[in-house]
DNA sequence: GGCATCCATGTTATCGTTACCAATCCAAGT
DNA sequence: ACTTGGATTGGTAACGATAACATGGATGCC
């Protein structure tokens, strides 16, 4: 009647099984030296009174949270959402949990939510990206657990690695496209040096057409990352005012691309016909828009599954030392381009 | 030299400042009593010796986590996404963490998920939908903190409510769809008795047909929820090729309209003109593909922030009953449909 | 001057589980 | 019969922070 009463521990269910608070906290781990008889008792009497495991006294004691800290830049992102999709599947099978943060693609705010999560003390960190402050390093030099870079290549790396360079990515889709003729291209992403990824991309984008005896007049930022469909329209307006001539057009992301498409649609203006078009990422708008969107799969659920693969190892002790796995993006060819 | 020692705990801070661990305690906190002065030659020796706090021993002193638990159908959704967004940007402010689980929109799915997720002691917890399982609600009525059920608006709620009826929701646009002349309508949706919240969009569907003096005898069911853009377009394939003389179709998200959409344009068939499409959601590609979506925007940035504000007004004693807000979804008529 | 008040800091015990070690029991091996 | 060993269970202390209470000194007010 009087449920003002404080919640029940394990002494309270050892009581009432009449066994010791140790054997209780033994049922209650997978593997554990109990007989089943012994264990079922205890469960039984858990449920009857409404007794729920209590994570944060064991985390203290037993110095394990089962946390998996992953930051990603936005929490309404498909590519990530995939990455971390797989991401858990894999370790929540092992009784792992993500603990998610979101940085909003700004270095500083990485390092504060980085601070925040290593105060929860998880058992691993995968961050995307590789370019931090200098504390944001230290803090994961020095946070005693294996460091996961993703979607990206880093130089050099905090610890391990899985990821692919932007870079290079956007380098076989501008090879791609002079391959096919195209001469005047045009690269639409957002505003500089936040973004990291997407300013990878850009100068990817720069050096290639560099390298094919190309100048690169042609970029559109089109505002704060991350570049919405929207802003996407928005730049393929300004470019088709500012550059009528231009050819192609690779954007930072399939989402502008998918922008720019409509835009060109509105406008009257044939794709690939007049103009051709690229994204990034592979989203599934890309492969059922019409007409459907040239792009580069990253294999955002492949970085994911391969992370996982890689923290069960680190943490089974599998893995001793740092280590790169590299992600090879595909160039998918389809109708906004030739 | 030797790294293997174990990392400081506050009483080496204190040690090194020169007081007691106490007042390291108070300086990591906000509005605790400690001198300026005091509190910054604490947090020099803590970034000196590279302490880190350890908020698993916070946590079970004070029986405080500052964490916020949250369950999604999908990570990869943006209504839902935005939500989180939403939510997760006000209680930050305040020093609440969320703790993000998604379901696979299944209810067994979730009772597991919600058991771990109260394991770890939250402040308070925000579900998806109205429909649970029982143990699920013995579980949340148990748990001895606030509890918000959101996209929904649930007969019998657990406790709190930011939500909104998708039955009357679907019933608005089809009482429009009607009042323009549409007879012959369809629905798009998911498999039945996964997506709660899909299966009422159904059901409102149907039952405002009814009430219409209408049959509805064209349901598609396009696979196990969500559906995506492509199982969208299917549908819509399915839709033309069984029942041609349709002059409508209602589907169940903005991605399936999307696709549906799509079908329409590979298959040379006029919308709005030969048939119009309605989608859910208001999502970005409703507002900018050519033509743009009718749809229905549910208002998810809305239903984050102000299940935020419940919950900082519920832990501020502001509030002291179970509360229900109510959203009103708003029907965005653009160019598929008249 | 005396006493209440407030501010900054210290002391002690404790949150609920589990690591570690010990003990018991029964079966099997010698 | 006696040791050995595995399986199951129990006792004790500890994880690292902080709630609760206590203390000393400065300040304000009549």
């Amino acid at each position: 009647m009087h449920n003002i009463r404080k919640p029940p521990t394990m002494a309270d269910v050892a009581r009432r099984t009449g066994v010791s608070p140790m054997t209780v906290s033994r049922a209650f781990k997978r593997d554990s030296s109990v007989s089943q008889e012994t264990r079922e008792a205890v469960l039984r009497a858990a449920e009857e009174l409404g007794y729920v495991f209590d994570s944060t006294a064991s985390n203290l004691r037993s110095q394990r949270t089962d946390f998996i800290a992953v930051t990603i830049p936005s929490i309404n992102n498909a590519n990530f959402a995939d990455t971390v999709r797989a991401l858990s599947d894999r370790v929540s099978e092992r009784g792992l949990q993500i603990l998610l943060g979101y940085t909003n693609y700004d270095v500083r705010e990485e390092e504060r939510l980085i601070e925040q999560l290593l105060r929860r003390k998880p058992e691993a960190i995968v961050v995307t990206g590789g370019k931090h402050t200098p504390r944001t390093r230290k803090l994961l030099s020095n946070a005693g657990i294996p460091v996961i870079e993703t979607w990206d290549l880093p130089e050099e790396p905090i610890g391990h690695v899985v990821g692919f360079s932007n870079a290079q990515a956007v380098r076989e889709m501008v090879d791609h496209f002079v391959a096919v003729g195209y001469r005047k291209i045009a690269f639409i992403g957002g505003d500089a040096d936040r973004d990291t990824r997407g300013a990878d991309r850009r100068q990817g984008f720069i050096a290639a057409l560099k390298d094919h005896g190309l100048d690169a007049p042609r970029l559109i930022a089109a505002g704060p990352p991350p570049i919405s469909m929207r802003e996407g329209a928005n730049a393929m307006g300004q470019l088709l005012e500012r550059f009528p001539d231009t050819e192609a057009v690779i954007c930072v992301s399939d989402l502008s691309a998918f922008g720019a498409l409509t835009e060109c649609q509105r406008r009257g203006i044939a794709v690939p016909d007049k103009i051709a078009i690229g994204g990034f990422g592979d989203y599934e708008i890309g492969a059922i828009s019409v007409p459907s969107l040239t792009t580069i799969n990253a294999f955002a659920s492949e970085i994911g599954a391969k992370t996982a693969e890689l923290i069960l190892d680190v943490l089974d002790g599998k893995l001793d030392q740092p280590c790169r796995v590299t992600i090879r993006p595909d160039l998918i060819l389809r109708q906004t381009s030739r």
